[in-house]
RNA sequence: GCCGUCGUGGCGGAAUUGGUAGACGCGCUGGAUUCAAAAUCCAGUUCCCUCGGGAGUGCGGGUUCGAUUCCCGCCGACGGUACCA
């Protein structure tokens, strides 16, 4: 039979499916193996190229260790709850039950082209009531309980309440939101509303105030990033902080158990350094301030309390509590000015900003050590949720703090002297102090001990331990997420739904948009009053919810009882592999991994970590086209020349970073606005590289059957609106520049691996995928090359086979030089597939086919140890010459063979023989000879002389089985 | 800005613990086969060169007999930066 991918993929695909290969139940006999992917999100768009990327890795991997003998759980869902199905109902009226079905379907499909060997029975799904129910279930057991310091551990919010009617706050030592102090008493005489609130510091999932993007136009709450300079992406409306009544999660009490740890866990080195910094533990010093002319205290939180008479001024965040009050009738208009300006920038502007700028509040604060008077200042880089929300500024030792004083005009006082550490930077904990008082004289570690203790004795501080983490804000006011299982009575109090009673569905509507800042849901009036006098909650929860835990789900998906029963969860235990998106690196990780550890703290999950070992693949790029526009007016009426994706477009609204906004102008004579050009073919460019189409070339296309055809009568059409000029000749062309990125449907440049399996089968694309780079590397989509590997798999197939396409396997006696390939790829492959090496063991292939072709070999006893080593990259190729070759068991089921190293030994070694350094020859020598015995051979043979000619020999370095380099002077 | 990752031929990339830089593949060049094409096969392919050799793994330093690999300082690209998922 001739090699035919398309024919083999159906049949295989056919076989798997209806035998059930990949089905995975408990089996005690063998060990276990969990092999997880990261779910995607199921946008309209279907899988492009990129998503695969890790998928395969995880595939070859998962079989691979079924070959060799393991239980092997490999499931596949999906995380359907999102903002995009609800935007996309908005615009379409199709609602996000239905799209998400429909997306669902395609993308399981389109993994199923793939040949990845997911147990299907296992499928997730986050926005099923069956799922979500769970969800709430879990958000529920959080609302229930708070976190005792002392025993490090959640406990009921039940015994919380006896211990408050009892003794007071005094009773417990709880994490909590801020530190508040009331009697039994004082409890006792609480309302239920007043009490319930009193709680709310205390329970790991609880109500507060935070703040928020809010958009008044879009009636919406908006991300950082659909925020471009302090407007709206979309609409180009203003946006504004705003407090807001929600949800959040108390992740803050985890964060020490989160941080210790990253130590026991299979995380790269630069993951675990990533979500350390996130989490951002520091040690310091709390200081209280005294404030000229009123009674409170202004408290900060510094890390070098040694540094303290360094102190010239204070700055608070914009949003601190204090600004309005301590602004004098002065500059009460500089700082309204001010806050102003704060309210339209995002945090991440705030954060990036180089620009120095600020307000006095007219108030002085005094120095606690050293009594000296400092200005209180507000500005933007001092951030409301980190510490106390307000600095000591020591402009002697902080870049931003100098900054911000040279820029205002503020005294520096030098107290850190860093002679004796030439190179020490400002950020270096080093140095001795100077113009401290009793400071002085002292290193700094031992002056930040003395400084802290100074406080302490004073009543005017302690040593503190501070976090960058802040709570997870879990409210989203949309329709497309879970409803949480709360109501609340008439004084408002909440009260948790009771399990009995999940899942709290998603009420039926047809009509999802924002309106004010309430959530859509506050509109189905219907479900909104289960009882007379109760409210359900109508915020719903945002995406980390349901990807928070769903790999336990995998382990037994079906069960209506509980959210995974004991007995799968103490087989299965946790994730051996978890392969997904460096994007999720931070934010999904944590989050997970404090779900978890809150369930095993109740003795819910037989582990306190998820995830063993995790692998971040790369991100796979496409070419995003820019075409050039014939201009555009911004609003201060300047015409500008500008690339542009035309996709970026809004009507004829336009928003370009660094630009501003403004109005495309239109063609004068038609009117016509553009529409957005879709580019999908391959090109391999460089960032910001430009190059010219000629309408005759366009023309010509259109002639030919070019396999941009299409895309070249947009241009066309599009062009004769805006975009052609004129070069030096006259002739017309229409100028387009590229740069690689994330691929995704609102740039064009996602490719379908559907197109390129129909083409050359999964197998192909599979090993093309893998023989692309290391799955840790993003790399940019390019199908040039998938031939070589095409041409591989023909080669491969053509070993079981006569020129004519007949089989043509022999059982003669294999020779040592065929063992030696083949033990080699089995040693290679073994070793690679376990580091998820992948793209080396595609070559390893390569090498081992080339060989055998060469040698002639059509051995069975070469051949099928290699049809096993390829099946968890080509499956379907593999299976069907595992049957010609006369099993009736699939080759996914079969085994895995063993490399023997005796085949391996060589009786010579090829040795490199460098002169300083520089290679100049090689030499077999016998494997076995030793260091002088090398020398020895090297220095007698007759290619060294001409190196030594009138030089001396100064040493001779010989690592045996690998170099000799002779230097010479 | 901050945190993290990555920079090797025309391109994707390979290179145990520091030990022959460029495996494997694409592309390109030449050849074989063919009426012709496709397919296949063979040979060559880092750059420069006066054909002796010289340079070379983002840039500049350092350690070493020896550095793609280790150290210091830059530059660039990508990811994250808390409501995209």
């Amino acid at each position: 039979m001739k090699y035919d991918p398309r024919k083999l993929d159906k049949k295989w695909q056919q076989v798997w499916r209806t035998n059930n290969t990949y089905k995975t139940g408990t089996d005690p006999s063998k060990p276990k193996c969990y092999v997880l992917d990261m779910f995607p999100y199921p946008s309209g768009s279907g899988l492009h190229v990129g998503h695969p990327l890790g998928y395969i890795a995880s595939d070859i991997y998962a079989r691979f260790k079924r070959q060799t003998g393991h239980n092997v759980l490999h499931p596949m869902g999906f995380d359907a709850f999102g903002l995009p199905a609800e935007q996309y109902a908005i615009q379409s009226g199709v609602h996000p039950t239905v799209s998400t079905k429909d997306n669902t379907d395609r993308y399981r499909e389109q993994m199923h082209r793939l040949a990845l060997s997911f147990d299907w029975e296992r499928e997730v799904n986050t926005s099923d009531p069956k799922y979500y129910k769970w969800t709430q279930y879990i958000f529920g057991l959080l609302f229930e309980h708070y976190y005792d310091l002392d025993a490090d551990k959640p406990k009921s919010v039940n015994d919380l309440r006896a211990a408050f009617a009892a003794k007071g706050s005094s009773a417990v030592n709880a994490a909590a939101g801020e530190e508040i102090e009331f009697s039994a008493a004082d409890w006792n005489a609480m309302s239920a509303r007043e009490q319930s609130d009193t709680l709310m510091n205390y329970r790991l999932a609880y109500r507060s105030t935070s703040y928020v993007n809010w958009c008044e136009e879009l009636g919406t709450v908006l991300a950082n990033d659909q925020i471009k300079d302090g407007r709206s992406e979309r609409g180009n409306f203003p946006v504004v902080q705003r407090p807001m009544e929600q949800w959040s999660l108390r992740i803050t009490a985890y964060a020490d158990r989160l941080l210790n740890d990253l130590q026991t866990v299979g995380f790269s080195e630069g993951l675990k350094a990533q979500q350390s910094n996130w989490i951002g533990k520091s040690i310091g010093a709390q200081a209280f301030f005294d404030i000229e002319g009123h009674d409170e205290k202004l408290e900060v939180f510094t890390t070098r309390p040694d540094t303290i008479f360094g102190t010239t001024f204070m700055v608070l965040a914009p949003e601190h509590d204090l600004v309005e009050q301590l602004t004098t009738a002065d500059q009460k208009e500089e700082i309204d000015q001010y806050l102003e300006y704060v309210g339209t920038r995002s945090e991440l502007d705030r954060q990036a900003e180089n620009k120095v700028s600020g307000a006095f509040t007219g108030s002085y604060c005094i120095n606690p050590l050293s009594g000296a008077r400092a200005p209180i200042y507000i500005a933007e880089y001092v951030l409301k949720d980190y510490g106390t929300g307000a600095i000591m500024a020591v402009p002697s030792d902080d870049d931003r703090d100098k900054r911000f004083a040279e820029h205002f005009g503020l005294d520096i006082i030098d107290v850190v002297d860093k002679s004796d550490y030439p190179g020490a930077t400002l950020k270096d904990k080093v140095g001795k102090l100077i113009n401290s008082d009793f400071l002085n004289g002292m290193e700094v570690p031992e002056a930040i001990k003395a400084a802290t203790k100074k406080l302490e004795e004073l009543g005017r501080g302690k040593q503190q331990v501070n976090f960058r983490i802040r709570d997870l804000v879990f409210s989203r006011q949309r329709y497309w997420g879970e409803p949480f299982p709360i109501i609340y009575d008439e004084d408002g109090v909440p009260h948790l739904i009771d399990l009995n009673d999940l899942p709290v569905s998603l009420p039926p509507m047809e009509d999802f948009r924002p309106i004010s800042g309430e959530s859509p849901l506050a509109r189905a009036k219907d479900w909104l009053h289960p009882a007379p006098g109760m409210t359900r909650e109508t915020d719903t929860m945002p995406a980390t919810a349901g990807s928070a835990w769903y790999y336990l789900r995998y382990m037994d998906p079906q069960n209506g009882e509980t959210f995974a029963s004991e007995e799968a969860m103490d087989y299965w235990q946790d994730v051996d592999l978890y392969v997904g998106g460096a994007e999720h690196a931070v934010a999904h990780l944590l989050y997970s991994r404090l779900w978890h550890k809150f369930l095993y703290d109740l003795g819910k999950v037989p582990t306190s970590e998820p995830y063993k070992k995790l692998v971040n693949q790369g991100m796979i790029g496409g070419p995003i086209c820019y075409i050039h526009l014939a201009g555009m007016v911004t609003e201060d009426g300047q015409r500008h020349q500008l690339w542009v994706s035309s996709d970026l477009a809004e009507g004829d609204e336009i928003s370009i970073d660094g630009i501003g906004s403004g109005r495309i102008i239109l063609d004068e004579a038609t009117g016509r606005r553009l529409n957005p050009l879709r580019y999908t073919t391959e090109v391999t460019v460089d960032k910001n590289q430009t190059f010219r189409i000629y309408r005759s070339q366009v023309e010509d296309a259109q002639q030919a059957d070019h396999p941009d055809a299409s895309y070249f009568r947009t241009i066309l059409q599009q062009g004769e609106t805006f975009a052609w000029r004129q070069d030096e000749e006259g002739s017309d062309y229409i100028e387009l520049s590229f740069e690689q990125g994330k691929m995704s449907k609102r740039k064009y440049n996602a490719v379908n691996p559907d197109d390129i399996c129909d083409r050359y089968g999964a197998d192909c694309f599979r090993m093309y995928e893998m023989f692309l780079g290391p799955v840790e590397q993003g790399k940019p989509w390019s199908t040039s090359g998938i031939d070589g590997v095409f041409r591989f798999l023909r080669r491969f197939w053509s070993m079981f086979h006569t020129e004519d396409h007949d089989w043509n396997v022999s059982n003669d006696e294999v020779t040592k030089e065929e063992m030696k390939v083949l033990h080699t790829l089995i040693k290679k492959v073994t070793a690679d597939i376990d580091e998820l090496a992948h793209n080396t063991c595609v070559s390893a292939f390569m090498v081992a086919t080339n060989d055998l072709i060469k040698l002639k070999c059509n051995k069975r006893s070469v051949l099928e140890p290699m049809v096993q080593l390829l099946a968890p990259f080509a499956p379907a190729m593999t299976d069907e010459l595992w049957q010609l070759l006369g099993h009736d068991t699939s080759v996914h089921l079969s085994g895995w063979p063993a490399s023997d190293d005796k085949w391996l030994v060589e009786d010579s070694k090829t040795y490199p023989v460098a002169f300083n350094g520089k290679t100049r020859f090689t030499l077999d020598l016998p494997a076995d000879a030793d260091k002088k015995a090398v020398e020895e051979m090297v220095m007698a043979n007759e290619q060294t002389a001409p190196y030594l000619d009138g030089k001396t020999v100064r040493k001779v370095i010989v690592v045996p089985g690998r170099m000799v380099n002779i230097v010479v002077g």
